[in-house]
DNA sequence: ATTGCCGGATTGTTCCACAATCCCCTAGCC
DNA sequence: GGCTAGGGGATTGTGGAACAATCCGGCAAT
């Protein structure tokens, strides 16, 4: 009966415009991930709606869709502000961050082969930034990669809660102040993961992945009450 | 410094207020994972409005809240309905239950000991209401069980995504026509499961779990193309 | 039978009004 | 002096109306 043009559906989020909720929403998101908007800011609906041309109610959706992926909090009576993360927050990405990765690692088997190339070009593309000497894009690729190595689980929702882990995660790196510092060490082990998951070895990649991320988490920790104490 | 007024802090959400908006959201995710909202129904702005006498306003923000626990669908210029739940989103929902559940299992041995007898409760809940033949209570009891079992991670995040996991599993129970025959057989398997979690017996326990889970999603998954083909 | 088009109905968005709440500041008290 | 109480201004919470944008069903024309 039909099948003819289910290729055609894969492309239809080209055709659904996006709402004006979700274009502040995604305006927005991009300011608080990139550190153009600091942890704390109070979003008035009055300034923020003047600034971005929207309504009050449309402004208040679109915190309704941010506070969803947890860059926002909503104050009952005291407006939405900037998510601040503290280190208990960090460590509880973490433990979340490696639930979801460690689903991927387990999945690599069963899991379709264009999957792991992505987690190939991440890697790829973090070389080339640290060849460039750019370490906020080789953050950047970081995220990407891990959240390719989560995409071995082949879930959607999986995927989605990765992505929403990425963007808060985003908000952490925002509080070290080296980038350099902050990734130089890990990109070889993201490599040695790599490695371990091009071989099948899913068990080491398991016990690798779960150092790395306790190590992270532990740097992210340690720079975060030093900054701030 | 501090520290002293900790424990007041846990009771927080009872001073809170809700938003009308929450309140909204919180009535209508009440009527749709008990199945008094049939899956596809549409949530008219303006019939839903004057039924629970809220502005539109507050209701669409209602919607979003709904939207992030994936209860209900938003098409652009369409409404918002109720969600169909296919056998591929039960599939996911399942991989997802498992990386959660399995990430509370692994920290089985950090685990505050009020954790473990979340998990006890729980099943005993579930072999009370066998007792009474009420099957329905034996499934949201099980549901408990397994929120627990995640719960044991001792992460907010986890148990926040588990919430939602099981928001929309109820969803998948009521497609199946009998509960009884849906959770029967596996509530002995949450005793056998207790049973290892109890005697500490982490890797054995994680393979139950897997097979428990891989099981649970086969029955419901034929349920639904049985009933809906 | 297919396409083109129209009109009713619903959602998307804005604007405005007012109540509810919070926050800061000042005055008063011990 | 420090603490408490209370007032006033600012902001959010919520309702309501209006109009634009969009969708859907049906009718007409080819």
């Amino acid at each position: 009966m039909a099948g003819v043009f289910d290729a055609l559906a894969a492309d239809r989020s080209r055709i659904e415009r996006a709402s004006a909720a979700q274009r502040v929403a995604e305006v927005l998101r991009e300011h608080i991930t990139e550190g153009r908007l600091a942890p704390g800011t109070r979003l008035s609906e009055e300034a923020l709606g003047e600034a971005l041309a929207v309504s009050r109610n449309t402004l208040r959706e679109a915190f309704r869709l941010l506070a969803d992926q947890r860059l926002v909090v909503h104050e009952l009576n005291r407006g939405v502000f900037v998510k601040v993360l503290n280190p208990q927050d960090v460590a509880d990405i973490y433990t979340l961050r490696l639930a979801l990765e460690t689903a991927g690692v387990r999945a690599l088997h069963s899991a379709a082969t264009e999957r792991l190339a992505a987690v190939r070009t991440a890697l790829a593309r973090a070389e080339a930034a640290e060849a460039l000497g750019d370490w906020v894009a080789v953050g950047t690729a970081d995220l990407h990669y891990h959240q390719a190595v989560a995409g071995l689980a082949g879930s959607p929702r999986i995927d989605e809660a990765m992505a929403h882990l990425v963007a808060e995660l985003r908000l952490a790196f925002a509080a070290v102040p080296s980038a350099h510092a902050l990734h130089e060490p890990f990109l070889r082990r993201n490599q040695t993961l790599a490695g371990l998951l091009e071989s099948g070895e899913i068990d080491d990649a398991e016990v690798e992945l779960t150092r790395y991320l306790d190590d992270a988490r532990a740097v992210i920790v340690r720079a975060m009450t030093e900054t701030r104490p």
